[in-house]
RNA sequence: GGGCGUAUAGCUCAGCCGGCUAGAGCGCCGCCCUGAUAAGGCGGAGGUCCCUGGUUCGAGUCCAGGUACGCCCA
């Protein structure tokens, strides 16, 4: 408490620094708690509502801030629910002296009609010219804008219709127990916070458009009579004895009739309408128009299965599903929901949206990267499972999906077309090949049916497409590379006949389980396969229909895994895959069981022979993998000692199966022998470290003869492609060659006709008017010549 | 100010109940292959798992505190 010339100031201890200017003549007199002036009454600024009862007290509440302004705060219980509620304790009536377009009433005598934003200056001007003014302050706060206009808005209190959400919350919150979340947390965080913490629901609005709130009153507000709510067009009809075609403003407020117990009164509509999120919580049984029509349907459907929408509607939809779905039916009205996240600004800054106007039009990026890879951009994305994404239409994410999703597909399909056209093919669908390529993929679609449908019935739908890019991968990197001979016919018409009948088989079966996340690509591979309707009218393809083996499946992409790392190996040493090497070798647990995929190793690695043993110790060391889980908390510290001697070596194995590392002794159960290529060879480990790859890398004369052979094929063919040839043109083929490979050109001479369909091949400089390609083979210069033979 | 999330490679993200040398795709670089060809395959480099402390034989993972960002609320 301060004083000068008489004047007394009061204000908080918190906040005197603030005012060391206007205090600067003061002294301080007294200091006293702020309790001391709670009930004290005081001269209003404004003399307005001097008359109000139990005004101009001073009032104690915990929310004001000691160390803002003046630690004194001014209550208006109009326009704040925190003031109301202090005023209403205090017997203070609301009064609300702000009409619906923000202008003072005629209670505010001086600023009558004036808006209130606009009154702010002149009031402040007022009390400086009264003297009331110490100093002016501007604070910057967050303040409420309207969320599509962005205007300033006010708080004021209002009559409204309300759920008394209170009554059953705890229901709400029981039944959101059953529900299932994706995100998981969504359930006992933001969903189930917001559900403890629900309140009272106001579901009416003071406007014009929107559904009328069915409720009659009496405009004599004295009248005895209750409010009348109609459920149905039948109870108005029978109510007000007219025919009632339209529901909405103004034909329904014209619905009047007398009020029976106050003569000259008359029954009217409220004025309010209902908050749109009514209708939307609505949604299952509004949608049916249940419980007039439909009950059947409705009481199949209800609850609905999953429903999927932005997070926030934890407080919006999601909510006011639960809200209505409790208070009517006492049950969750939704079994499983996905909460996705938001997209965000390619920098993270801010999220896409409507304000904002910043992001490229859907149908933009409908059409420069189709509907399909955005479709599944998002739904492989972390979104899914209501996390944010940042988001750039014009970056490499959208073009990836096309390049390495959709291609894919369709390169199958028309690798299918282009060869089934030419050879004039019908395929049928059928799953019974014996063709071992064939009974691999048929197997791996059985797979891929079973995983995906797993998946998406669990919600985990990144993880289905994951799986169906992997199948989309050993279809066309491993069976139809694998197969590609069987389809013109290098096997025989049967084998070609059921390669058909299997990728097609395949391929409808791919396009019936991608069907849901490509939509577009898949139903027009479908009926560009089948002739059919519609893929989204098939059934999802039955997984038992296909042969069941998983072993096959284990072991091909084991091979699969053994030709990367012979790959790798060749790479290592710079041996080219035309090239042939004379072995490769396999060795590893259960490694005789490749027996029979054998020859695919050898053409796809190229090498003569294929050798599978079980020899580790001939071909690779042992690394101890102990079993970490088991054995830490068996051993606790000298877990350490075990781990040592593992990366050491220092451990050895037992005849009674058990290993000694370091100072323990570890049961079989305890532990895993891995394998690691040898020092020295040309070998190198499988991922799963359980087989070694071994490649004989002595290249002989033969080899190297044969791989200039298969190099000259090669340069053929692409110059075949140059001059534009048909892939059946005969031609006559000169091979200007240096001695170092022409024994080989010669040796292999016979294949190289046969491969580039040469009906000739001479030696010596090309003849005038041949298509000709300067170009070297082996060690030195290659002078090709190509002329098509006049078909005969 | 409160609640709920998120933070891992240049980028976008996986990583379960704590356990092996932290993974994928893209991008970059190199190599290869090609009867699907303005495709395709193999490899390499690239990591302070946001920070600090704690629990533990062992932490990207659990706990506490902090920082940054997002959503919701006030």
């Amino acid at each position: 408490m301060y004083e000068e010339n008489g004047t007394r100031y009061v204000l908080g201890a918190g906040t005197v620094a603030k005012y060391k200017k206007e205090l600067e003549g003061a002294t301080l007199v007294d200091t006293v708690k702020g309790s001391t002036f709670v009930g004290r009454t005081y001269e209003p600024l404004f003399p307005y509502f001097a008359d109000q009862p139990n005004a101009f007290r001073v009032l104690g509440a915990d929310f004001v801030d000691t160390e803002e302004g003046t630690g004194v705060v001014h209550m208006a219980p109009g326009f704040g629910e925190d003031d109301q509620i202090i005023c209403e304790e205090n017997g203070i009536d609301v009064v609300v002296p702000v009409d619906d377009s923000g202008r003072f009433t005629e209670a505010v005598t001086d600023w009558a009609g004036v808006n209130v934003f606009d009154a702010n200056k002149p009031i402040i001007q007022h009390l400086k010219e009264q003297g009331a003014l110490v100093k002016h302050e501007t604070y910057e706060h967050n303040y409420p804008h309207c969320w599509r206009t962005d205007e300033p808005l006010i708080y004021k209190a209002l009559g409204s219709w309300y759920v008394r959400v209170t009554d059953f919350r705890d229901r709400m919150v029981a039944h959101n127990q059953k529900i299932r979340w994706i995100p998981e947390h969504i359930r006992d965080g933001q969903f189930g916070k917001w559900l403890e913490g629900a309140r009272d629901w106001s579901i009416s609005r003071n406007r014009f458009w929107g559904t009328p709130i069915p409720v009659w009153k009496s405009d004599d507000p004295e009248s005895p009579t209750p409010p009348e709510c109609y459920g149905s067009i039948a109870e108005l009809e029978e109510a007000f004895g007219v025919e009632v075609k339209d529901l909405h403003r103004p034909a329904i407020d014209e619905l009047t009739r007398p009020d029976p117990n106050v003569p000259g009164a008359t029954m009217r509509r409220v004025p309010e309408v209902l908050d749109c999120w009514f209708e939307s919580g609505s949604m299952p049984f509004a949608q049916v128009h249940y419980p007039f029509e439909n009950k059947d349907w409705f009481e199949h459907h209800f609850p609905g299965d999953f429903i999927v929408e932005y997070v926030a509607q934890t407080r919006g939809w999601f909510y006011t599903l639960m809200v209505l779905g409790t208070a009517l039916f006492d049950c969750a009205p939704f079994r499983n929901c996905i909460c996705h996240g938001i997209l965000l600004e390619p920098d993270g800054k801010r999220k896409l949206g409507k304000r904002y106007g910043n992001y490229s039009s859907p149908d933009e990026v409908f059409d420069t990267r189709g509907s399909d890879a955005l479709r599944w951009y998002m739904m492989a994305s972390p979104i899914m499972r209501g996390g944010d994404l940042r988001f750039d239409s014009s970056d490499a994410g959208l073009g990836d999906v096309t390049r390495l999703v959709l291609n894919p597909i369709w390169n199958a399909y028309y690798f299918f077309t282009l060869y089934a056209n030419i050879d004039g093919v019908r395929a049928t669908f059928r799953t019974d090949s014996d063709q071992l390529l064939d009974r691999y993929i048929l197997a791996k679609t059985r797979e891929l049916v079973e995983n995906v449908a797993t998946e998406m019935d669990d919600y985990d739908l990144a993880g289905a497409c994951a799986e169906i890019t992997a199948f989309i991968d050993a279809l066309n990197n491993w069976y139809i590379r694998r197969s590609r001979g069987r389809f013109w016919g290098e096997s025989g018409a049967e084998a070609e006949q059921s390669a058909y009948d299997t990728l097609y088989t395949v391929l409808v079966t791919v396009c019936q389980v991608t069907a849901p996340l490509l939509p577009l690509i898949t139903d027009a591979v479908y009926m560009g396969l089948t002739g059919d309707d519609s893929v989204h009218l098939t059934d999802w393809p039955d997984a038992e229909s296909f042969p069941l083996d998983h072993e096959l499946v284990a072991d091909m992409d084991r091979v699969r895994e053994a030709c990367s790392t012979a790959l790798a190996l060749r790479e290592e040493h710079g041996l080219r895959t035309r090239l042939p090497l004379a072995s490769l070798m396999i060795a590893g647990h259960d490694a005789t069981r490749l027996e029979p995929l054998k020859h695919l190793v050898q053409s796809e690695v190229n090498v003569k022979a294929v050798e599978l043993t079980e020899d580790l110790e001939a071909h690779a060391t042992f690394v101890l993998s102990p079993d970490r889980r088991k054995l830490g908390p068996k051993l606790g510290a000298a877990m350490k000692d075990v781990i040592a001697a593992t990366r050491s070596g220092a451990w050895t194995k037992n005849d009674d199966g058990t290993v000694t590392a370091g100072e323990v002794t570890l049961q079989p159960d305890e532990y895993e022998l891995k394998l690691e290529s040898k020092e020295g060879e040309t070998s190198a480990a499988l991922k799963g470290n359980d087989a070694v790859v071994v490649l004989d890398v002595d290249v002989t004369p033969e080899l190297e003869a044969e791989g200039w052979a298969r190099d000259l094929v090669r340069k053929v063919q692409q110059a075949r492609k140059e001059a534009d040839l048909n892939v059946t043109d005969r031609i006559v083929l000169a091979v200007d060659v240096h001695e170092g490979c022409r024994a080989a050109i010669e040796t292999h001479a016979a294949y190289i006709r046969e491969q580039v369909l040469a009906t000739e091949l001479v030696f010596g400089a090309p003849e005038d008017g041949m298509h000709t390609v300067e170009t070297t083979l082996g060690a030195g210069a290659l002078g090709l010549g190509l002329r098509v033979v006049t078909s005969s």
